[in-house]
RNA sequence: CGGGGUGUCGUAUACCGGCAGUACGCCUGCUUUGGGAGCAGGUUGACCCAGUUCGAUUCUGGGCACCCCGACCA
């Protein structure tokens, strides 16, 4: 894809809202990825829409490598769904009224194990339709008390919830394992370290869970993390304190505050009880379907690869969910002057672009009406990993600057080469 | 939900019980173009409701919104 930035829907700011402190806030709406509409509401603009969507297409690929299958299921959920499973007078939903209705009979959807459950009757009899996965990618709506911190803890936000559904303990903890190695590799994939950590299970379920946590001061969990072997509790259920002697390794315990930027749950058979889930065993008995919920807040992973992620100049971008993969920035002179200077660097733009969509990349071209400086303010605000600067400096040689925005380091290379050098990219 | 803070153009601020001003931004044009460039012109604002008052952006009360701390975090 090649975009044009002049014909972008947002515009960078130079000044951050008002307001806002958390920096995956301020840097998100500076660069035009996204609109503030209410405290923890946002709209995903074109930018920060894409990024999105290279999270999803990540997480997707992980998911359908252990066998989940992608569907979706509505937002307004019937009230009946939650009765069943003793849910709905839970404090975290907004309940939704019909305009001349008094009484809500619908939930917005803020976790769906209560309607997948009931789904799950229609196909699940049988061991023999045993084990299955399945998983959502969908706005999710949390009534939060305080909504805070940019995309950290939003009222709206955006999840991957995945389900899985099996004959026994033993198979559920084999899949609940696995489902921890594809989150992992997700987490890395996308340039967030996180530590696994032992946590509660909250309302979901009350055995023990896994969260995963990004170490990052903005963090909203406390968590005791060895030092050594990693190992890591939170602080809601450790019995552990700064200093002491990890159980495992001998290391030294330490604090740590983290994002929760995904966690799993063992549900048991909380949810096929309460729904009536049941298949038939080898031995013909009717049995409940022991289950599993796993979750990752996509919106909450993008502020955090933001906090994890940046500079005083603006966000730097992994490769990997990077809304553009390279920036070419066109600076030119004035245009009553070097009318035949501009023509050359237009047609170096042309020969970049064209090489670079050759090798399937994504490119945004700088081409604005705009000043030197404005535009590397811009570049480095917006944080797409590479940038080429075209400007008559190449004009002798037909040579470009190539920039690397994590390091800030800029060499010059030939434009004909610059297929070569994306292959590096 | 408890506590604290803030509400005046997009941002930062000023003034004032009597026509709301400045700077930057933003838009248009011209000149510029390797780190937010210059000139000219233009654009945009008192959170809402009630009370006091001849008159309220200003004073009083109520509400709402946003930010931060705590509780909560399924």
């Amino acid at each position: 894809m090649i975009l044009n930035q002049s014909e972008l829907f947002a515009k960078t700011t130079r000044e951050a809202p008002s307001g806002e402190e958390a920096v995956n806030a301020i840097l998100l709406e500076r660069g035009g990825f996204m609109a503030k509409n209410s405290a923890g509401i946002y709209t995903f603009l074109p930018l920060g829409f894409r990024v999105m969507q290279k999270i999803a297409q990540i997480i997707r690929e992980e998911m359908n490598a252990i066998a989940g299958q992608e569907m979706f299921m509505p937002a307004l959920v019937d009230k009946r769904y939650w009765q069943k499973t003793g849910r709905w007078d839970l404090p975290v939903g907004f309940e939704a009224v019909g305009k001349g209705e008094t009484t809500a009979g619908f939930v917005l959807g803020w976790s769906h194990e209560d309607l997948l459950t009931d789904v799950a009757l229609k196909f699940l009899n049988s061991y023999k339709d045993l084990p299955k996965a399945v998983y959502q990618i969908q706005t999710k709506f949390r009534n939060e008390p305080r909504a805070k911190s940019g995309l950290l803890r939003g009222r709206e936000f955006m999840m991957k919830d995945l389900y899985s559904f099996h004959t026994s303990e033993e198979d559920l903890m084999k899949y609940y394992n696995e489902v921890a190695k594809a989150y992992k590799k997700i987490f890395e994939r996308c340039g967030v370290k996180v530590v696994y950590t032992l946590a509660a299970g909250g309302d979901f379920t009350h055995s023990f869970t896994h969260e995963f946590q990004a170490i990052s001061e903005i963090g909203e969990d406390t968590i005791f993390l060895c030092d050594k072997c990693e190992y890591a509790e939170n602080k809601e259920i450790s019995k552990l304190t700064e200093g002491d002697k990890c159980e495992k390794c001998g290391g030294k315990i330490t604090v740590q505050k983290g994002i929760e930027v995904g966690n799993i749950f063992p549900l048991g058979t909380r949810y096929s009880e309460a729904v009536g889930l049941k298949f038939t065993n080898e031995k013909g008995e009717r049995v409940p379907v022991v289950m599993g919920s796993y979750g990752i807040g996509l919106s909450r992973l993008m502020a955090t690869i933001v906090e994890v992620s940046h500079d005083d100049k603006g966000i730097i971008w992994p490769r990997s969910v990077a809304p553009f993969d390279v920036h070419v920035i066109k600076i030119q002179n004035s245009k009553s002057k070097n009318q035949n200077d501009n023509q050359k660097i237009d047609k170096l733009v042309h020969d970049i672009v064209g090489q670079l969509s050759q090798k399937s990349l994504d490119v945004l071209v700088d081409d604005r009406d705009a000043s030197a400086g404005e535009k590397f303010a811009d570049r480095d605000l917006l944080g797409i990993p590479v940038s080429v600067i075209v400007s008559e400096k190449g004009l002798t040689d037909d040579s470009v600057e190539m920039f690397k925005r994590a390091d800030m380091q800029a060499e010059r290379v030939s434009v004909g080469d610059i297929g070569k050098h994306a292959a590096n990219i």
